[in-house]
Order: C-alpha cells, then structure tokens, then sequence
DNA sequence: GTTTCGGTTCTTTTT
DNA sequence: GAACCGAAAC
C-alpha cells in the first residue's frame, strides 16, 4: 500500500502522524473518510492489533463504509476492530458491565416511541392530562435534552414553560415517575445508555482501567456533532494512551437541538495542549462554482474558525437558483428539471432532492409519481419504528424477556375486544411477569378472553409454545413467519391499507434476524438499528436508478452530481422554530444550508416557491431565504421556468 | 364497563 | 398519518 501514492501532502500528514492527540479539521469533499481509512490501515501496518482500536462514528452507515473500506486497505483485515456509534458502543459496554449499575444483561432499550409510550403513562398517571399541559413528546423531547446536555428538568421546563401555565413541579414529577418506570422495567432510552456508560466508567475504575488499556487508539468521526457527554466518553475511554484522533468541520455541526455542542472541537487544543492540528481543505468533490457559494455562505457565521474551500476541479456553471409561484410549480419544474437533466447524460441515481423537513416534500412525492419518475424516499419514519415491525418484534420480545411489559401490552393489545383495562389486569395477575412456558398463566389468559380475540390467542399461543419447545434459536427468522401464519397476515389485511409492503417489510425483518446466530443478539440490537433502512437508501436508489429524496439531515456524509435543494424560502428554511427558540439557532440552519450546498458534486439547483397555501385558505408570501440572499447574488445564475 | 370508531388538529431535524 | 378526544357499539 503506497500511502503517498493514495492520499494528498494534507492527508498524508495526518495519516502518518506521530502518536498522542490529533485533531483533523476536514472541511466538506476534502476526503475526510480517506484519511480516517488510512489512518487505520497505518496503524495496523504498524502493529497495532485491530482489537486494540475503538472507531466511533455518528451512523451505523458510516462505520459499516470505513470498516468495509478498511477491510480492502488492509490485507490481514479488520477482525476485531470495534467500530460504530457511541450509543452501540455504550450499549456494548453496558451489557457487559451494567450490573454494576444494577442492570441485567438482558436489559431492554427503549425506543423513541417506547419512551413517548411511558411518559404518556406517566401523565396520565398523575391526572396531568389536561389541555394545557404538555403533550407526552414534547416532554420526551425535554428529558433527552436534560440528559444529552447535563442539565437539570426542572430548568429546562422553568426556561420552556416558566411563562405558560404549566407548573415545573409536575413536569419533574412526571420526570421522575418516568425515571422509575424505566428502572422498574429494567431498561434504558437512548439517553441512558450514554449517561450510564459515562456514569460507569466515571464510578467504577476497574471498568474504565479495563477500556483504557483495550483501546490503544480511539478515533472518533464528526466530532463536531458530540455532546458534552460523548465527549467525556471519549476523553475518558482516550485518557490512558491519548491516542485519540478526532475528525471533524465545526461548519457542518448541524445537531445541536440533540446537545451537540461544536465548541466541543474547537476547545480540543485547549484541552489537550499537546494535540497536533490538521486541516483539509482541498476539496475533491465539487465544481469552484458550487464552492463560492458555499465560501460565501461561511462569512454569515463569524465566530467559526473561517476556512476556504480550495477547488481542485475545472470550472464548470454557477448554480441555479429558480424563482417559482409555489409549491406546484416547484414540483413540476423539479420534474422538468430531472427529465433535461437525464437528456444531459445524467442518471437518476445521480440526483437527490434535499429539503429541511419531511412534509416538504409531499407535493413533489406526488408529481414524481404522476410524471413515473423513479424515487427513494429516506423517510421519516424509521424502520424498526413502524407499527407492524413493532408488532411482531414483541411476540420475540415478550419471549425472550417475561418482564417485558411494553411488549406484553403490544401484542395483547392486537387482538379483538382487548383494550388498555384488559390487559392491566392480566399484567397484574400475572405479577409483572408473562411466561408463555407457563400452563397456567397461558389458561389464565385464554380464560380472560372471549369471541373473536380468545380464537385469534388460540392461534397465536402454539407459535409462542413450539418456539419454547424446540429452542432453535438459530433460525431466528422463523418465527416471524409463523407468527405471520398464525395471525398477523389476517390482522394487517384487515388494518392496513398498504398490507403488501408491509408483509414485504415483516419477510424481510425476518431475513434479517435469522443472520444473528441468536434472538437476543438481535434484539440487543433493533432499537440501535433503527435507521437500517435509511442507510440503505443509498444502495437502493444506484441499484435502482431512483432519484434519492431525503432531508438535509440524513444527507451529511453523502454526496451527489446533482443536488436539488427545494423550499429555500423563509418560513421553511431556516425551520423559524428554531430561530426563535434555540440559542444558536440562525448560526445552525446556516451550516445547514452549508450543508446542502457542499453535497453537491456538478450541479446545484435552489428552489424557492414565492407563496404557499395556508391552513385557513389563505396565501402567505414568502421571502428568498435569508441565507440565499446574503450571498453575492452574482454567484448563481437565474432561472425563470416558462409557465 | 370497555373497546372501537369517527372527527379534528398538527406536522423540524434523529442516535 | 398519528395522536387525541368524545361518542357509539359491543
């Protein structure tokens, strides 16, 4: 492997640096997966074992990109490098080491929708249910920032609420009931799982002795996406060799409103004096043009370090920037566009249509379609999170867990004439515990039940049964299947208007879980798999050839010849809820936009609708956004459809 | 007493 | 859609 040969004098510098801390300031195309590839490769051309090296990325995607990439680089391979996101490494870790915290081994991870679904309890539960109070996701929404940021309930909800009429107190409370439902169930949100793992190798030293000397390199990807607690992870986890090389642009810092705090890269120096710095800034990706606007875009940030984008490609066009009446003619023109962009030689796999939020992109979803233009959509709604996907994962989760009372609830929850009471009541006999090995809970159960729902758990019980029976374990997938035999074909028939997708989706979960040698292996990882889909999107939309629709968020990394950014308006872009709300607000869609720009590798085109429809019917006018029409308008060049 | 159904309202970004 | 509320149906 010759590494002058593969990487530019910048790039170089930073794969072969010297041991000790690094930080690697890579600004956007400048191949910043490369050098953290490479430096891979480096280290263990040097000795250093792969199980001696910790990569911690933001997405699944990302680290399964550079392990793969690693893999080829590398010719004795990458076997036992641990490699993937803070949340899969903390849950790791937890698993492991959670006892000391009073955890079980087989403790369960609440999804986004599993805490909304005890906050609700909780509200509920202390009669604070009125119509003034906070709906159950907002106050979800509040605790994880709590927990991403170490600040206290209580002044978040006095900061949020202090001016309305919703007493603090009660939100703690509610908070508090929250906390303890959770320990009760034995089981972590996301956010706990970095708080605990923080909390662990903080209180316990024979743990943190035990990862400091594992790990004698730690790497850590988009670091400017880390929060305060990811952030101590790291320095702790780093703090016996300091062999930690962090990579990251302060200017693509786009989680804030998730705790991520930029000044966390800007302050490495401080924090480690000794950190040798790099920066990339020749950019392999983009056309000059693209650049200058993307140049031009930083000056409205003066408190980020200011860097430039250094073109390495020929001149090609400015970017577009298209005027339109609204959304409708936004979307035919999006159409027009992609059809003289496919009469230029382009491909659609090689055009995405990136906006700030999903419903953005509704109209467009509809006149693709119409006009039969391939599209993947990236949507909102992630994939294990979906109902059905969530149905049949509980009949695996109620048998692999008995305490599971979230997936007890779910899946009684499915048959006929059996509601929120019914099921309260069996949980309680049952002492907070369903084994379905049990003969005489399972008669109590059939006996609680009658009509319809009593012959749909007669079907259902043999499948819970013949799992227990045979113990396969190995064929995990089966049991889906039979699950889908017994039961759940008929239910989604009769509840879902799209029922072929969503069996399609409940066949394909089922492949997916008989890859895990065991059940509990897989269901460890569902709620941290929950973007499986998302990441293959990417692959889905080359395989088919289907332009990518995505929102600017779940775009970071990726990069297309064309990028259509739509709704660049104000009242959408920036999203004005975060302009009035959050602190930095302006500064972070800014880097959005920022974002979008650099994705870019030929052509962008900018679309800002002029007006938009109302929900009371009437017609809002809306201004160019605010980050277009700071920029050197020379820079773009007009486009005026012909309607 | 419970469950189910129908009408209404709102929709930022996600590990 | 999906979350919520109130009314109808079982």
């Amino acid at each position: 492997m010759d590494l002058r040969q593969a990487l530019n004098e910048e790039q170089y510098a930073a794969v072969t640096a010297p041991d000790g801390p690094l930080l690697v300031l890579a600004a956007a195309g400048t191949g910043k997966t490369r050098t953290l590839v490479y430096r891979m490769a480096h280290l263990v051309g040097r000795g250093v074992a792969p199980d001696r090296i910790l990569l911690l990325t933001f997405t699944n995607r990302a680290s399964r990109e550079m392990l793969d990439r690693a893999q080829t680089a590398i010719h004795s391979g990458v076997a036992g490098l641990w490699g993937g996101t803070f949340h899969h490494m903390a849950n790791r870790i937890l698993r492991r080491h959670g006892r000391a915290l009073g955890y079980e081994s087989d403790f369960a991870i609440l999804d986004r929708d599993d805490a909304r679904t005890l906050v609700g309890e909780s509200i509920r539960a202390l009669e604070l249910n009125t119509k003034e109070f906070p709906r159950k996701d907002v106050l979800q929404a509040l605790f994880s920032r709590a927990a991403n940021t170490e600040a206290a309930v209580e002044d978040l909800a006095v900061e949020r609420f202090g001016n309305h009429a919703v007493d603090p107190d009660a939100v703690v409370a509610v908070y508090n009931r929250y906390t303890r439902r959770k320990r009760e169930l034995g089981s972590m949100d996301f956010d706990d799982l970095l708080v605990n793992c923080l909390r662990l190798l903080t209180e316990h030293a024979s743990v943190l002795d035990r990862y400091r000397e594992k790990f004698m390199h730690v790497l850590v990807d988009e670091y400017q996406d880390t929060n305060t607690l990811q952030a101590q992870i790291v320095d702790l986890l780093a703090g016996g060799y300091r062999n930690l090389l962090v990579v990251g642009d302060d200017f693509q810092s786009i989680y804030g409103w998730r705790g991520a705090d930029f000044r966390n890269i800007m302050s490495f120096p401080e924090r480690y004096p000794d950190a040798r710095v790099f920066k990339l800034e020749t950019n392999y990706r983009s056309v000059p043009e693209v650049l200058e606007v993307a140049n031009a875009c930083i000056a409205g940030n003066p408190e980020q370090f200011q860097k430039a984008l250094r073109p390495t490609r020929e001149a090609y066009q400015r970017p577009r920037l298209a005027r339109l009446r609204d959304g409708g003619e936004q979307a035919r023109y999006v159409v027009d566009l992609i059809g003289e962009l496919e009469r230029s030689g382009y491909r659609r796999r090689d055009i995405a249509v990136l906006y700030r939020a999903h419903f953005h992109a509704l109209e467009l979803q509809l006149e693709l379609t119409r006009a039969g233009i391939r599209h993947i959509v990236t949507s909102g709604v992630r994939f294990f999170e979906q109902r059905h996907i969530k149905d049949v994962c509980s009949v695996v989760k109620i048998l692999m867990n008995p305490g599971d009372e979230l997936a007890f609830a779910r899946l009684l929850g499915l048959l006929k004439g059996v509601g929120p009471k019914t099921i309260a009541k069996l949980w309680t006999e049952f002492g907070g515990r369903f084994n379905a090995f049990d003969d005489k809970q399972r008669a109590t159960l059939a006996g609680a039940l009658r009509g319809e729902g009593r012959r749909q758990w007669m079907r259902i019980e043999p499948v819970l049964t013949a799992y227990l029976g045979d113990k396969t374990g190995r064929d995990g997938g089966e049991i889906f299947a039979r699950f889908g035999n017994a039961f759940y074909d008929e239910y989604a028939n009769n509840n879902f208007e799209d029922y072929e997708r969503r069996m399609e989706d409940i066949r394909e979960l089922s492949l997916h879980a008989g890859r895990y040698e065991t059940l509990d292996a897989f269901l460890a990882d569902v709620a941290l798999l929950t973007n499986v889909d998302a990441e293959t999107d990417v692959q889905r939309s080359q395989a088919e050839d289907a332009v990518h629709l995505s929102t600017i968020h779940q775009a970071k990394g990726l990069e297309w010849s064309v990028v259509i950014l739509i709704w660049a308006s104000e009242g959408m872009l920036p999203a004005p809820r975060t302009v009035r709300e959050a602190e930095d607000g302006e500064a972070e869609e800014r880097r959005l936009f920022y974002v979008t720009v650099t994705r870019a590798k030929d052509e962008l085109c900018i679309c800002a609708p002029e007006m938009r429809r109302t929900r009371d019917g009437g017609v809002m006018y809306m201004p160019l956004s605010r980050f277009v029409s700071e920029i050197p308008q020379h820079l773009f060049r007009r486009v005026r459809p012909g309607f």
